[in-house]
DNA sequence: ATTTTAAATGCAACTGATTTGCAATTGTGG
DNA sequence: CCACAATTGCAAATCAGTTGCATTTAAAAT
């Protein structure tokens, strides 16, 4: 798998370093939405700038590596860039979890005929919040 | 008009103090969401400091007089609670322009079926993004 | 109409996320 | 192995937004 991320690496023209190849790990070893800070204590071993850490996810978003995820919280997330999905949020704990249901090029369409101003629609955010089965509880 | 935004106030507990009312006179007069630093330049006359304006944001926001809105900038959007509907954003000059339609509630039952971590959903963010007609000769 | 009181405001300082400048380090092609 | 550009770390800066506190003010009570 470790040789995967480095292809990652070298086919975007990126140069194979341990940090890289480290952040890269821990985002497809958590499957999830995760922000810069989560990525800097999950790298105890490596001791990476928190610095670096932005520098890379900004240039990985760049590339197409990683995507950014709107999740309404303090910061930025990003997940790798893999198949199109989107996140239902616990607006109590944060919890996220993914779905892959989306309607949602029909309607863009439909609005696009109705725009008076815009030409083209490229991408979409659509992310739901509610309270997870823990949360509902209390 | 301005009666009528007075009244939004006293009716949500607020005081009446001109601040206030003129910060509600920019989200009416102008039809789109804004952020703080746009509702401090468009209030030369009242030289308002910008904390209040935050202030007056979020308090506005918790009474349900205001609804943040998503629209993937640097700074927080606000638009008076209306009526439902989203915005298609220009990803090149920023340009914002409202829709109607929205497919998301089935939907979102759909979803919620099929979720094993998550009880309900209250609500959901859907943006579009894409070129503008000016922006789309470029 | 005047007093009283809590809400509203301004100012200054602070926080937390993210960015920038610059010098030091490290992959990688030649 | 060398040279050079990409990468990284460190310190300082920036930017949106928040907090503490003293002052002002709308509105309720007198």
């Amino acid at each position: 798998m470790l040789k995967d991320l480095s292809h990652i690496l070298k086919t975007n023209g990126f140069k194979i370093t341990t940090t890289r190849v480290a952040i890269l790990h821990v985002f497809s070893k958590d499957c999830k939405p995760i922000n810069a800070e989560y990525i800097h204590q999950n790298l105890k071993k490596q001791k990476v700038n928190i610095v670096t850490i932005y520098r890379t996810l900004s240039a990985f978003e760049l590339a197409g590596i990683l995507k950014r995820v709107d999740l309404q919280k303090d910061s930025t997330y990003y997940e790798l860039a893999g198949h199109h999905h989107h996140h239902i949020v616990c607006i109590d704990c944060g919890l996220v979890e993914s779905f892959d249901e989306c309607d949602i090029v029909p309607l863009s369409k439909k609005v696009l005929v109705h725009s008076l101003k815009f030409k083209s629609i490229t991408k979409h955010s659509l992310e739901l919040f509610g309270l997870c089965k823990s949360c509902n509880k209390s």
